[in-house]
DNA sequence: TTGAAAAGTTGATGAAGGTCAATTTGGCAG
DNA sequence: CTGCCAAATTGACCTTCATCAACTTTTCAA
């Protein structure tokens, strides 16, 4: 059997940038040139924690998450990636020092990989691509403070509401279990919880 | 008494954009052309939940913080942000809706006052500027996520100490009631804490 | 200097959520 | 279809931290 080369399908990550910054033919075709492609097997590990990170992950298909490790070897979930959204293990990728946290898939999933070293390129060649990230970066910040206000001043109960509003799409595709770690309550609670409405 | 225009101090924050980028005397002039300056009385209120905020804000001197009023009427603190440190109020800055914090002073206060417009502005006329402002939004999204683990995998006291080792300087400059907001204990129980060691 | 308000301390009690163990349900490889 | 493993459920008990109230100490403006 011959092996084609598979062609890389850009339309979400370019209909992602579209929404920040314009693009023309141009400029889409540089900024995609420094993407490469990979397939996910499910629970298969993208970054495993103490290893340095190097990239940054764009998902197309499937769903991935970052989770830390506790000494008890529970895990927490940091973040859940669907298709058109963005994950890394950032504290590693900029300070190049190794990672606390893991990003596996939850699913059969598929990314496209962006390299620190090419990001970089990239920010100099087309500064609208720094604006893009930029401003990606300025929203995930708001989400991230907002979780840290959710955590000091709901219950788990309205945590949780909050993330059936926010992810409604997740509350179907994902285990209770994993839900149950990102809203920082155990899979025993979380169950008691949901059956108490 | 005449009058005398007051000299801005620019060098804090010369200082700290010089920590990211490189920006000759002209380029410094033009980005602290946008500057504005403001000096706030113990307590005052730099924005008010409801309100829209337009801009972000420099400490140079004093400490400002930004907090959460739950339900209750009792106060989360987001951050601090002692001299060197930018603080604002992201997701109506950047959204241009009312706001869901407040942002207020410590103790007597100056800081330097930035338009999200003149921002913009900025942000075309000189891209060091908003790699700037690209590389501390992100160096602030990997805190904000560690903080985010630490509430899910520390306990009241681990939090603590966390909190002593990353922000030595405020742990004796600021009432233990705004530390035990921070780490998201009750003042009662923060004394508690403190007294078993 | 003083006195009232704010901050901090201490104790009794209670609620939210965790831990551990037993059991049931569900998904899927063979 | 079967069997197995992971996920979910349920119950008993426990830990952490909140709440409320009383009291002490500190701060700071008049």
């Amino acid at each position: 059997m011959a092996r084609v080369k598979k062609e890389l399908d850009f339309s979400l990550i370019l209909a992602a940038l579209s929404r920040h910054v314009d693009l023309n033919a141009e400029e889409q075709a540089c900024f995609c040139a420094y993407l490469s492609h990979r397939s996910l097997k499910n629970k298969e590990l993208l970054q495993r924690e103490g290893e340095v990170a190097d990239s940054t992950f764009f998902v197309t298909r499937g769903c991935l998450r970052s989770y830390s490790t506790d000494e008890q070897g529970l895990e927490h979930v940091v973040q859940f990636a669907p298709p058109g959204w963005w994950i890394a293990e950032l504290y590693s990728v900029i300070s190049k020092r190794p990672g606390t946290t893991n990003i596996d898939a939850l699913e059969a999933s598929e990314v496209l990989v962006m390299k620190r070293s090419d990001q970089e390129k990239l920010f100099i060649e087309l500064p609208k691509i720094e604006r893009y990230f930029r401003i990606i970066t300025e929203n995930s910040l708001v989400s991230s403070r907002q979780r840290i206000i959710d955590s000091m001043t709901l219950s788990a109960l309205e945590r949780y509401q909050a993330f059936c509003k926010r992810y409604p799409g997740l509350i179907f595709s994902l285990p209770q279990k994993q839900i149950a770690s990102y809203i920082g309550v155990t899979p025993e609670f979380f169950s008691k919880m949901k059956a108490r409405f």
